[in-house]
DNA sequence: GCCAGATGCTTGACGCTTCAACAAATAGGG
DNA sequence: CCCTATTTGTTGAAGCGTCAAGCATCTGGC
């Protein structure tokens, strides 16, 4: 990771070491719950809702996988393997693109979007009450900007 | 999870919703790009990475299992597996405890304190990269304080 | 038009996490 | 004391994500 020999590690000062331990429990802990709520009360895990979520926005229920990849923030191979169980399920299905015949589009079925209407309720609260009860509407601003910031130089690192 | 019947959902608000999808970028992005940069530069996932700078922090460089769990946001099940992994290696291994004969010790071993320290440097240049470099000092107190909140909730949410 | 490289997606093996079941030791109430 | 409930930890199976390899299709320069 390009540590200049010779000189010092950049080392986090106390208030970063904080800082980046308060945000690596919220990464550890965060998703799990999530996912516990999800399952209990949906089985669903927190990607295959968001998955779901995502495609239900979308114009006639459908995306290229490629885009929903990239909207979900996940490999094009992770999104292949949910795709194929969902698939299973009857909740979503895939097709061939007409434009293109590489691209395959994901379709979200009637059932599948009666599934997501259904989670999306206790999902939200579960949301609501992890995320930000505990916060002010300031820093729900603050929440935006940081992550929104990190999120974007994450973005970069991945091909800049 | 509790809605009440009858009453709409607590949607979330356009703040909320783009303030959530930020903090969702973070959570499935970071954990990659650590497990990768450390994978790639010394062998190690990050949680591994995680729990030996625990323990070389720690006093006679041992800790209890459920300590060390706690402290690392894990299940005992996914501390024990991975500690098996580490004994594996030889960087940590299993005492019993002197006081307690139910709990069980986990010592870093002088070469897997060469690894952590080995591979520190790295690892923390990439921390600073991909989260501090685009953050300014108030950006920092500010994502100390909402993570702080968050995990403080998702802390009581376990047992309260 | 053709062909090399890029793009889009799938697949199977491997490793890690979770979950449930279990075992051993301790603490606490009667 | 004893018996039960709790705490601490381990284990194996099942499920999910990553990785590398592979195939089909498209694009762009010649």
């Amino acid at each position: 990771m390009d540590v200049p020999r010779g000189l010092d590690p950049r080392w986090l000062d106390d208030d970063q070491q904080h800082a980046w331990r308060q945000l690596a429990a919220v990464m550890l802990k965060l998703p799990s719950e999530l996912d516990h709520q999800l399952q209990h009360d949906a089985g669903l895990s927190h990607f295959e809702y968001w998955v779901m979520a995502l495609l239900s926005e979308a114009d006639g229920h459908r995306l290229r996988l490629s885009d929903l990849a990239a909207q979900a923030n996940a490999s094009l191979s992770r999104l292949s393997h949910v795709v194929t169980r969902l698939e299973r399920r009857g909740w979503v299905r895939r097709t061939p693109s007409p434009d293109d015949a590489r691209t395959t589009l994901a379709v979200l079925t009637d059932t599948g979007l009666g599934q997501v209407t259904a989670a999306a309720p206790g999902h939200v609260e579960t949301v609501q009450q992890l995320v930000f009860d505990p916060l002010d509407r300031e820093d729900v601003d603050h929440l935006a900007r940081v992550c929104g910031a990190i999120a974007d130089r994450l973005d970069r690192h991945r091909d800049g």
